[in-house]
DNA sequence: CTGGGGATCGAG
DNA sequence: TCGATCCCCAGG
């Protein structure tokens, strides 16, 4: 990590979920929780399109108090809560007409948890959540603004395309037509890839 | 009001 | 493959 760590611009987020979701990979998850600094650099997401797709929470234009967040410009976090114990995390894309969204599914430790050297810490978007302390307090934080708990940081690490696999998502073959979309995206091989 | 299901995880 | 665990929401 370089020493110069800035959040993404307003105008990363409001375009393209699936260019988002691949330009997330290699971003940084900053979280002050209690005094204490979580940083994790992202490498597994998976897109989310809206109102076209059944796996979608927003598929039909549904619009609940859960989903509100996806209502949301580019550049808020959109949590829920779901299995009875687990948050997930997702950045939401384009604008207050389109409720899209993409999920972090996993990332490499970099600095505040107990052992930096498991690459499986943040293996799943579940445990992600749980491990940087990641909850319902957060949704609809903007993931821009320096005063945000919870943020989103560039310091420059870049991926080569050809790193970066495409697959269909994992847990939603209830969708229909959109099952096997190809929407995850992750850096190739490393270690830190949820299963599938 | 109700009940079925869920963008998960880890044990067996 | 299955259980834990409980919020959410469509349907009546």
């Amino acid at each position: 990590m370089k020493l110069t760590a800035l959040p993404l611009n307003p105008e990363f987020y409001e375009r393209s979920t699936e260019k988002g979701a691949r330009d997330l990979l290699g971003k940084i998850i900053f979280h002050k929780y209690n005094g204490k600094k979580y940083l994790a650099r992202i490498t597994e997401t998976e897109a989310y399109l809206g109102t076209q797709d059944r796996a979608c929470h927003t598929f039909g234009g549904r619009k609940t108090e859960r989903v509100k967040s996806m209502y949301l410009k580019g550049g808020y976090a959109y949590i829920y809560f779901i299995y009875g114990m687990y948050f997930c995390l997702n950045v939401v894309t384009r604008d207050e007409t389109c409720p899209e969204a993409v999920l972090i599914r996993a990332a490499e430790p970099i600095q505040g948890f107990k052992d930096l050297e498991d690459p499986r810490l943040l293996a799943g978007p579940g445990k992600l959540c749980r491990e940087m302390k990641i909850t319902k307090a957060e949704d609809g934080l903007n993931l821009s603004s320096k005063k945000s708990s919870l943020l989103i940081l560039d310091d420059g690490y870049k991926l080569k395309k050809s790193e970066i696999i495409a697959k269909p998502r994992v847990g939603v073959d209830y969708a229909e037509e959109a099952k096997n979309w190809p929407l995850r995206f992750y850096i190739s091989g490393h270690k830190s890839i949820s299963r599938t």
